[in-house]
DNA sequence: CCGCGGAGTGTTTTT
DNA sequence: CACTCCGCGG
């Protein structure tokens, strides 16, 4: 106990060692939250509750892994404390529930693409598409839908307030709604949306109720603020016999409302449960006053009123934060990389720096900048892996393998062998699905596959051979991954141009391939939480200072902290984003995105943007962002050190040079000519 | 029935 | 500017 007092303040104390009962943490960026979260499961387990009866659900596997080992190496028990997000822990618990609810126990999970499959398939067999021209497209039902569950709203509701061109379809949507979800039942599917869904239902029955609260006895959720209302529905469930829960939030960070989350949550935690401790962490260990002064300014600018106020814990007030203007997006990122490099030069490692933006293609320029310089750097966010097409290609060759009824991964597989098409693959799905064993499909339907070409016949005899290979069990999963890659191989080469590139990325996966002890894992983690690219690259024991520079959008940087960090692309229109104009809420939303972004910073911020851009190939003029361009915001930024571009240069648009002609169209392409021979 | 090429569209954030 | 969908030719 004394040791706690030692190295926590009397807010965090409390939180920390109240263990009994409901507990609301209201907990400013850098207030200490991490700290208090680790030594509250530390307290736990040391106060001899046995550490399988604690439950941590944080917002992403990083975010529990980093607050768990950090409490194990005080107290080695606390790394069997149960962490994760809300979606591994619904997984887990509803495979042991499964047959409880009509489903099987080995059911699948869909990602996101699977999903927009699954999706169209539905609307196919609905005739949608044919009847319709202008229904609306596989991912933007696929939004809607997931929109309506996580949001607790009808489908007219989307559409009304997302989608408001496509009302008319409301109706059809809703019978889309009801066949996919039947789709999935019948199939022993559940995408993102089910493993919450599925889990509230489960939850809703006293007895299984009953038997999970005995099981978890303290319950603690992180980033409350950014729970949506199922997510909410299962805290209040999971805690409503023994109402030992402690949520911990800051309704200033509030950055998922486009997934249904609501700072709601937080608000009516008091209400759930009457009585409830209330913490308010505001004292601020990460940044210079400097900093906290921009934070506080933006925070002041919005309408809702927030809980708190930041208060610099450190002494030194730091230097002012920096406002640079560019004339293009290139010049931008060529400064930038330049910055980086100095200050490594000066001792800031490549490990504390990073780099924010509000959209990952505000970041490619920088890319190109850092290669050039051979400036190592770790990507968050944007395109993942899983989505690119040539890892789904491999995936579904394996989720093959350890669910031979998938008929989503069959069709991708039978899709990818030359001269099949809808209509033959069509024909094959049926066939395959009334088969019972794997080795059965093997024999009846790739046996003697219909094959009108010779290179059809050799595809389908080429995965008849891979599949029954790489069907043996007892080989290791890296063995098993190597034998469908080297299948898949040649459809690589023949499908991509940039094969060479892609083909990296599958090695890279044999790498991780080979650390899992069953295809079913591999494919569960890729499922619920997929690796981000940049991370694969890292090992995690890696001292700081080896670490590489971090890219990352705002959002992926929730609960990370550097040094000195660099906000890009503050343009109107990026941040806040354009379509986010519409609705005053939406807009907020977006200034607390930048109010995460500037709180990430210890000791120095560089905010930048650049003026010329081009959307749509059309060139156009960029404004200072909204939120950057307030004066009680600019009174705290330094202008004067502007090493970039001045707004007032780049007034009007370069002129193409007036010379001398040298060649006309036809000399031209006489010159050509010579240096072609 | 498949594959290729042209036209058109819409462009964010993540489990 | 990249991806998806549609129509045509083989």
């Amino acid at each position: 106990m004394n040791q706690l007092k030692d190295c926590l303040n009397q807010a965090q104390f409390d939180a920390v060692t109240t263990i009994e009962g409901p507990v609301l943490v209201i907990a400013g960026a850098g207030s200490g939250k991490t700290r208090v979260i680790e030594y509250r499961v530390l307290h736990l387990v040391q106060s001899n509750i046995p550490p399988s009866s604690v439950l941590l659900l944080t917002f992403t596997r990083r975010a529990a892994r980093q607050m768990l080992s950090r409490a194990a190496r005080h107290d080695p028990r606390c790394s069997s404390v149960e962490g994760g997000t809300f979606h591994s822990f619904a997984y887990r618990t509803l495979k042991k529930y499964a047959r409880a609810i009509g489903f099987a126990d080995s059911f699948s999970v869909l990602d996101e693409g699977d999903a927009e499959e699954a999706i169209h398939r539905c609307s196919n067999m609905l005739g949608f598409f044919e009847r319709e021209k202008r229904f609306p497209r596989k991912d933007t039902l696929r939004n809607i839908i997931s929109v309506s569950v996580n949001k607790n709203a009808s489908v007219s509701e989307v559409l009304q307030k997302e989608y408001p061109h496509f009302l008319e379809y409301g109706a059809d949507i809703e019978v889309l709604r009801k066949k996919y979800a039947e789709y999935k039942i019948e199939r022993n599917y559940l995408d993102y949306d089910d493993l919450l869904l599925y889990m509230r239902l489960l939850l809703e029955d006293e007895r299984v109720r009953s038997r999970l609260a005995e099981k978890y006895q303290y319950i603690m959720v992180d980033e409350f603020q950014d729970t949506n209302g199922l997510q909410g529905d299962l805290t209040y469930l999971l805690a409503e016999k023994h109402r030992n829960v402690m949520v911990v939030g800051d309704d200033a960070q509030s950055i998922y409302g486009f997934r249904g989350a609501s700072f709601e949550n937080i608000m009516k935690f008091p209400e759930h449960f009457p009585g409830c401790k209330v913490v308010k962490l505001e004292e601020n260990y990460r940044s210079t006053q400097s900093i906290l002064d921009v934070a506080n300014s933006v925070i002041s600018n919005m309408k809702h009123k927030y809980s708190k106020c930041l208060l610099a814990a450190r002494k030194k007030k730091g230097g002012t934060p920096k406002l640079l203007f560019f004339k293009d997006a290139y010049e931008e990122a060529e400064w930038i990389a330049e910055k980086i490099k100095t200050l490594r030069d000066e001792g800031i490692t490549l490990g504390h720096q990073g780099v924010l933006f509000r959209s990952s293609y505000i970041s490619i320029p920088l890319q190109a900048e850092l290669g050039k310089r051979n400036i190592p750097y770790q990507l968050f966010g944007g395109l993942k892996f899983y989505e690119t097409a040539h890892v789904k290609d491999v995936m579904a060759h394996l989720k093959i393998l350890v669910n031979p009824h998938d008929e989503l991964a069959w069709n991708r597989v039978f899709m990818l062998i030359d001269g099949v098409g809808p209509k033959t693959c069509d024909r094959l799905l049926k066939r395959t699905l009334t088969c019972s064993h794997l080795e059965d499909i093997l024999t009846k339907v790739l046996g003697n596959a219909p094959h009108r070409k010779r290179q059809e016949s050799q595809g389908f005899a080429r995965l008849k051979d891979a599949l029954r290979a790489a069907q043996n069990a007892k080989m290791s999963t890296g063995e098993r991954y190597a034998l469908i890659f080297d299948y898949y191989k040649p459809i690589l080469k023949d499908r991509f141009d940039n094969w060479h590139l892609r083909i990296n990325d599958l090695e890279t996966l044999e790498q991780i391939s080979m650390r899992y002890g069953s295809i079913e894992d591999l494919l569960t983690d890729f499922a619920i939480e997929p690796p981000e690219r940049g991370v694969w690259r890292v090992d995690p024991s890696e001292p700081d200072e080896e670490r590489p520079l971090t890219l990352s959008t705002v959002h992926s940087a929730k609960g990370l902290e550097w040094e000195c960090v660099f906000v890009i692309g503050l343009m109107d229109g990026v941040l806040p984003v354009s379509f986010a104009l519409r609705d005053p809420e939406d807009t907020e939303e977006e200034q607390r995105l930048f109010y995460v972004a500037i709180t990430r910073a210890k000791n120095e911020l560089f905010l930048s943007l650049h003026h010329q851009g081009t959307r749509g190939g059309i060139r156009q003029f960029n404004k200072i962002s909204r939120f950057v361009d307030v004066p009680n915001v600019l009174s705290n930024l330094d202008r004067s050190s502007v090493t970039g571009f001045k707004a007032e240069q780049i007034a009007e648009p370069e002129a193409p040079e007036t010379i001398v002609p040298i060649y006309d169209k036809e000399s031209l392409l006489k010159k050509l000519e010579q240096f072609l021979r």
